[in-house]
DNA sequence: CAGATCACCTGCTTGC
DNA sequence: TGCAAGCAGGTGATCT
């Protein structure tokens, strides 16, 4: 049985089909846990049950005999792609860089939070047009991108509320915001007071004295 | 086809 | 105190 990631999206490979899992936002994955109010699925081994909680029902948890050739219609992950390939595919685009990170067919694995810290690490403007960031600026980004993500998954993410993975621990990764979920606060880089705007449906926050288009 | 908008769902927070 | 309204967010459907 292999455990593949590609994203968000995991996807174990059976002795017969494919399972596929998206945590959503509140999804996790119990090995011989207890079910509960919140399961949603489980599946039977030979050797134990894989248990899928989900409190806000966004996640997925299907399983394939045949899988779709477009199940992973995602697009190279975050911490994998090259620069080369980040920079040439951002050139192409015309929308904004917050909607562009959260688009998983350009790249996976970047949600709302990471894309706020990444583009205030790199002191990028959400709004700012992907294809006429410069070639220096978007280098900054790409490796802001992999040190957010990188420092978050150390710290095992953002945990919201009382939430606890399926190892029944939180993480610890909300303490380290350096501008998500701060509108109204002083910037911790400039004097300028964070703001938040919605951009995409998703609520965005940004330093408008540090951070330019 | 890219971009914009809405809907889904539930627990927590806010306001009266 | 209690209850209603507002809010959060990943993604898929729908529309332009």
């Amino acid at each position: 049985m292999a455990v593949r990631r590609r994203g968000k999206q995991i996807l174990i490979d059976l002795d017969k089909g494919l399972l596929y899992v998206h945590l959503g936002m509140t999804g996790k994955l119990l090995w011989n846990g207890r079910s509960g109010k919140y399961t949603r699925a489980f599946l039977e081994f030979k050797n134990g049950t894989l248990l899928f909680d989900d409190i806000r029902t966004f996640g997925r948890f299907e399983f394939f005999s045949a899988p779709p050739a477009n199940l992973t219609n995602v697009g190279p992950d975050a911490l994998v792609v090259s620069f080369e390939e980040f920079y040439s595919r951002m050139r192409k685009r015309k929308g904004s860089l917050k909607v562009l990170l959260l688009n998983q067919s350009f790249i996976a694995g970047v949600g709302n939070i990471y894309a706020d810290e990444a583009l205030f690490a790199a002191r990028i403007h959400p709004l700012a047009r992907s294809g006429r960031l410069s070639e220096r600026r978007a280098r900054v980004l790409y490796e802001s991108l992999g040190e957010v993500l990188a420092l978050a998954i150390e710290h095992r993410g953002s945990s919201i509320s009382d939430y606890v993975d399926g190892a029944g621990e939180q993480g610890s990764f909300q303490s380290l915001h350096n501008v998500y979920g701060r509108q109204g606060e002083t910037c911790l880089r400039c004097e300028g007071t964070i703001r938040r705007i919605v951009v995409a449906q998703r609520g965005t926050h940004y330093c408008p004295r540090c951070q330019r288009v």
